[in-house]
DNA sequence: CGCGGGTTTGATGATGCTCAAGCCCGGTGG
DNA sequence: CCACCGGGCTTGAGCATCATCAAACCCGCG
């Protein structure tokens, strides 16, 4: 229970203490800096990362070339492109550090050579997989079925601690609207 | 070979046709006519199900007692909660016919035991969430990148046959626009 | 024939975008 | 130490997209 790590595996599957050891062995921390490019659009991932310092983004870039965000992961957050590491393609997504971060790493074979010792932690990639799968659903549904200051509000419950760590046209992204719109939307709530 | 699931299924394993039969046996044919209730936002969902025939629709109920439509499930599809199924827990989508329909269904039971008879379909299973993954993340692409005719456009040479066969208005639904717009969207393009 | 769900049409208005300019502020080089 | 630079945020004006409401229409069906 020492680790972040080991603290979400915990609130997933139940191991005994004397694995903790092992398990750690099969993740490589890596540090990058700021604005680092983990992965570019057509590259393999060649990683599934699990956030223990920093913030990092993964976005599609749209037909004129911007940014738009998929997701932040922070810490305690798992961070790849689960398609394109899981079957070794191209991916279609971007991956890139905002902040200076930390992560534990696993590859293909150390990810496969860790389930072959531990297979209960299958479960843990499968609740990480759902997850995300609802993350996405509630999104997509936030996006048609709420306007901007309601998705804005329900981010600030979501991520209370990003707006002060990252641009707030990252926000914009992620929401779906232009930074000069957040803008105004900022300044009407400080209004009231 | 000879059922579409077992073609389904041969585009994600390799199985020997000696398997064919014994894979068949979890599964059970239900029918179902249009506009049956499968599942409501709150209860467990208690299948898995491959659509032979007929279309469904997942879908979320927002503030206003409107649907918004998540996915369209039509022959060759699975459909489900996955992780009300998964987990045995609450869900968050209601499921329902739009046509009278025809269903391969699994039961977490019977998953179990066609899953320790036949662990090589983990596979197909993990492709299959895989998809879900990468279609929500497309479609919330989509609805921020994208204006609602290329949006439009784009559905259509996904469901060529959909329009033919269900009411506009779930298509509205699906796309996040109101049936109104997209009888205006249908107008515009006729007249080019 | 009338009913009812679905689609169309029109008028009006809200939401959110674009473009352009100004501002704030931290960093960098002279 | 200061001037300058540049990225990010704000502000304003005008505009596109899309929603809402109400009415008419279409058509299959009892």
């Amino acid at each position: 229970m020492d680790t972040p790590l080991l603290k979400y595996i915990h609130q997933c599957v139940t191991l005994s203490t004397a694995d903790h050891e092992g398990i750690m062995e099969f993740f490589q921390p890596i540090q990058y800096p700021k604005k680092t490019i983990l992965l570019n659009e057509g590259e393999i991932c060649k990683f599934e990362g699990f956030v223990t310092k920093g913030c990092i983004k993964t976005y599609f870039i749209d037909q004129n070339g911007f940014e738009v965000i998929l997701t932040f992961a922070t810490e305690n957050w798992w961070v790849s492109d689960i398609a394109s590491f899981q079957d070794q393609r191209p991916s279609k997504t971007c991956i890139e550090t905002i902040e200076a971060s930390e992560l534990l790493i696993l590859t293909p074979d150390s990810k496969e050579a860790l389930l072959s010792k531990y297979p209960d932690l299958e479960r843990m990639f499968r609740l990480m997989v759902q997850r995300h799968l609802a993350a996405y659903q509630e999104r997509l549904f936030g996006n048609i079925a709420l306007t901007a200051d309601k998705r804005y509000a329900l981010f600030l419950e979501k991520y209370p601690d990003l707006p002060q760590r990252i641009p707030q046209h990252l926000i914009a992204s992620y929401l779906g609207i232009s930074p000069e719109f957040l803008s105004r939307l900022r300044k009407r709530k400080s209004k009231k």
